[in-house]
DNA sequence: ATACTATTTGGTTATTTTGCCAAATACCCA
DNA sequence: TGGGTATTTGGCAAAATAACCAAATAGTAT
């Protein structure tokens, strides 16, 4: 059963939220348990609107959801399929640039 | 054991070649078997050239292995685990856009 | 060898994404 | 109520991506 456009173009939403290396980070990081921004910012080691932005993003492709306590805002996965799936890539060898030998 | 930046920016490139419309396309046709470029290009509907861009960019990254026979190269995936992912990732559901009411 | 077919590459433009700064919000607590 | 902390939003410049066309390449078959 072949997916149609639409289908693939939902799912490669939520697949371009993980697509990011701050962003993977951060999923990584949330497989062990919530995490308030902060703790995420001081992981990313980037701007705090950056980080900002990329749970938002996350947050509305479905892969995260928030939780407010106290002063923070805590963040987790929404799933858990995403360490069988890093398992899996894991394996994958990436191809070397060069087809043809260098000059 | 949380993973290091250099792992998430090399998982991160392999989930970025299956994080577009026609790419994850491409990907799911390819779970029921290997096809060639051509077909491919009918598949997403789009340029050819832009199709063998994507499928260069997919096998670059590991996703994809390619094997030439007569006259076409023949696409198939390098790795099984897509679609216990995807099924994964259908359970989730994206927030909607407004947190507050609109206007 | 020549012509043909399937695919890739180069180049250009339009669009999207990313990251920082500054400013705005939200909300807890004294 | 006012101050303080955590987070989000708006805006902008730089960088990356995507799509097309045209041209090049690789390899087959005549």
């Amino acid at each position: 059963m072949p997916a149609s456009k639409t289908v693939s173009s939902k799912r490669a939403a939520v697949i371009k939220a993980l697509a990011h290396p701050s962003r993977l980070l951060i999923a990584e990081a949330l497989m062990d348990g919530e995490m308030c921004v902060c703790d995420l910012k001081d992981l990313v080691g980037a701007d705090m609107s950056t980080v900002s932005k990329h749970l938002s993003m996350m947050r509305q492709a479905g892969v995260l959801v928030s939780d407010k306590r106290g002063l923070n805002i805590y963040y987790r996965l929404a799933c858990d399929c995403l360490g069988d799936f890093l398992r899996c890539l894991d394996q994958l060898a990436p191809k070397k640039a060069t087809t043809k030998p260098c000059c």
